[in-house]
DNA sequence: CTTGACCCTCCAGTCGGGGGAGCCTTTATA
DNA sequence: TATAAAGGCTCCCCCGACTGGAGGGTCAAG
């Protein structure tokens, strides 16, 4: 099938699928007036890729996961590990998010909010002191 | 000053502030042999900059800050506002995360994690129903 | 007078694509 | 059968926010 029924299948923009065959993510044949031509099998793959992005794994990620999913003696141990690993990022990035909103918070508390130029927020911004 | 004493004080990588400066964002003069020359003010709005990054506003937001930074007649509440907008962006960004730390935890509990190729984490990438 | 630390500019790369120009092929309609 | 629209192709530049490196110039110490 051509480039825009495979967008369709596997939920991805045609861009971004034409870019996963740049990086030798997913290769699809071409048929003789250079289209490419994506089979049942290429489609799935895009779609297999799809899902992984949306749940927050790198381009390499998902090359390894792909290899593991073509692979009929992996370890289902080598996977578990890899979405372990993804958890524990995702979590790092979540705390480190919840203290930077900590942060920011307690500047906005301590802010009038008013017309006038008095400013916590901008003040400590400025490396002065408050509290 | 010359960059590398600014690097030290602002707490910014000499390359970033080369690049602070291709960007408009602070500008510093010129010595006779071409030198960036920074002073204590250029420095302060640095580290400024600094702080402002860190606390997950992005260049544009840290130049709008700037500019209130140096605004006499600045109104206290379009910083709170400036800030009480980048708290919402935050707490998207963590709600994101959560929801997705649990699809990948959903997955990774029900897979064996063993040396066998059966993994319920590969089947729901590819797309197949589990559960 | 040389060494090393510092400074300069310019170019390329990162990640994961997006936008658009300029062209070719296929398909639908008049 | 002519034409127009839709879809395909390659190629190149753009985003944010830097980072690395090449290839040079400048300055202070010994």
């Amino acid at each position: 099938m051509n480039i825009g029924q495979a967008s369709d299948l596997s939920n991805l923009p045609v861009k971004t699928i034409r870019y996963y065959e740049d990086i030798n993510l997913v290769i699809p044949n071409r048929t003789s007036n250079g289209y490419r031509n994506y089979s049942d099998n290429d489609v799935h793959r895009l779609a297999f890729v799809q899902r992984s992005r949306s749940l927050g794994f790198s381009i390499e990620e998902c090359r390894l996961l792909l290899s593991l999913y073509n692979d009929d003696h992996r370890s289902s141990s080598d996977v578990k590990i890899l979405a372990s690993d993804k958890i524990n990022e995702i979590d790092t990035k979540i705390q480190e998010l919840i203290t930077l909103k900590q942060a920011l918070e307690s500047l906005v508390e301590n802010c009038h909010g008013d017309e006038k130029p008095n400013c916590p927020i901008i003040d400590s911004l400025s490396g002065r002191l408050v509290q």
